[in-house]
RNA sequence: GUGGGCGUAGCUCAGCUGGUGGCAGCACCGGGUUGUGGCCCCGGAGGUCGUGGGUUCGACUCCCAUCGCUCACCCCA
């Protein structure tokens, strides 16, 4: 039995990769024009960082982290999201001292040990998107319209839909009236959500349970909870989404799982991806920074799930494979003379910035059209020893069929100059 | 961690109530064209039927176990 990928590990084969070539460029446009810089960070870190960040009681940090003891004994854990080591980062370098407002997106693999299904991997790779320094709503807005306009251009749609979770000052006041709600109704609920009632109480309200979802329609709404800072900061947030005529539904049932997220959270949502639904998604987290050992700074991001977006895009047919020519020239050589020489020429041309291929097996002129036809060449530079003894080389035209005679100089440089000359390279 | 479905060629899959694994499609290689691709025609190569046991004269087929994949629960991007 050979040996094969880990469970939950996948491996992206070239054709698919062209897709995930065109989704990074495409985010990294985007980000780019919304004043985003890249920051590249390990994809390893101190076991601690993860329990601080996403908190200690998540079922990211209780059961599902790639952790190991190091050979020096100390825990460290692969990422299972991005956030916290792009702030850890942020803080180490003092990034903040050098301008007010951070903007940073890296991209790349996480962790996480998982039963995989649809959607979900346990190494899967996310576009996250920090942005520090500021707590206006404007940039709320800003972040989520940039989202958005990522899977518009990549020719996806997804809803949004928006929440706030309240800050520390109005979330406690909530989740005792959520509880006591809970509580009360233990006997309609399912088990799960007597269990969540006490170890995550806002997770009932997104719960698939038919019977849940009844009990807790008329449970008590956050948006009727928030405090004065937190009603009017969302008010304000839903006033930036209306500015730019960004669509969205308010979904106070919205809960995040990461424990970091305060006021504003959102998703983008897709019907298309089996039992998962978010394609990306994210929120405020304004104590964050300062529970890491950071300056007191808020901040707001997101992360897009990329397998998720290849899955969408495939549906979409959008995910085809370009039938783009891979090589402009192919060089079919025939005899040993001709072969060398076509060596030459084939490196002349991939130094002036041809994409060109050869093949080495001595094959028959015959099956060397055939690879070159596979591999959508534009052109087939023909040199067998009749040619060679001319001094010539045959270009043919793949799409027309059409074939020319070029005279060689004595040098192969010159060759391509002249050869590239009269097809226009 | 829990449950359902599925494992036959590189890929997609036939294979009936057990009786020798398919001229199957795609892909690959060669030929038809002594030096010309795509289309067509002909030929070729490619398999521990996931693995291990059991039942049987005989198992791809039935039974058990195991591994893998997959979907769903949970959770989440």
């Amino acid at each position: 039995m050979s040996i094969k990928a880990l469970k939950g590990f996948k491996d992206i084969l070239p054709e698919e990769a062209a897709v995930w070539q065109r989704i990074e460029a495409t985010a990294r446009d985007i980000f780019h024009r919304f004043g985003f810089a890249e920051i590249k960070v390990p994809i390893l870190e101190k076991t601690e960082l993860f329990a601080r960040s996403i908190g200690e009681a998540t079922d990211i940090v209780e059961k599902e982290m790639y952790s190991f003891t190091d050979r020096n004994g100390e825990s460290v854990t692969m990422r299972p999201e991005g956030t916290a080591s792009v702030l850890r980062a942020f803080i180490e370098h003092g990034l903040h001292v050098r301008q007010p407002v951070n903007r940073l997106y890296t991209i790349g693999p996480m962790f996480r040990h998982e039963r995989p299904q649809k959607g979900r991997l346990r190494q899967f790779h996310q576009l996250s998107v920090e942005a520090l320094g500021s707590e206006h709503p404007r940039l709320d807005a800003e972040v989520m319209a940039m989202a958005a306009l990522l899977l518009t251009e990549l020719g996806l749609t997804a809803s949004l839909e928006i929440n706030s979770l309240g800050c520390p000052a109005c979330r406690p006041a909530f989740k005792e009236s959520l509880v006591a709600y809970a509580k009360a109704r233990v006997g309609e609920i399912c088990d799960d959500c007597v269990r969540r009632s006490d170890t995550n109480p806002l997770r009932v309200l997104d719960c698939k349970n038919e019977q849940c979802r009844i009990a807790f329609r008329e449970a008590p709404s956050i948006l009727d909870h928030l405090c004065a800072d937190c009603r009017a900061h969302f008010a304000a947030v839903e006033e930036g989404l209306g500015a730019l005529a960004i669509p969205y539904r308010v979904n106070p049932f919205m809960v995040r799982g990461l424990d970091y997220y305060s006021r504003t959270t959102f998703e983008l949502l897709s019907g298309e991806l089996g039992a998962q639904s978010a394609v990306g998604a994210g929120g405020r987290y304004d104590g964050l920074v300062a529970q890491l050992g950071g300056p007191a700074l808020p901040g707001i991001g997101f992360a897009m799930g990329m397998e998720r977006l290849v899955l969408l895009m495939q549906q979409a047919g959008e995910g085809q494979a370009q039938l783009a020519s891979t090589v402009d020239v192919y060089v079919a050589a025939l005899g040993e003379a001709a072969g060398k020489a076509g060596f030459r020429l084939l490196h002349e041309l991939r130094r002036k910035g041809v994409r060109a291929a050869m093949d080495h097996e001595g094959r028959s002129l015959k099956s060397q059209m055939k690879q070159a036809g596979r591999l959508q060449a534009r052109y087939v530079f023909l040199l067998g020893e009749e040619e060679l003894k001319r001094g010539e080389l045959v270009v043919k035209e793949m799409a027309t069929g059409e074939q020319t005679t070029v005279a060689l100089p004595g040098n192969t440089g010159a060759w391509c100059e002249t050869v590239a000359g009269k097809i226009g390279l």
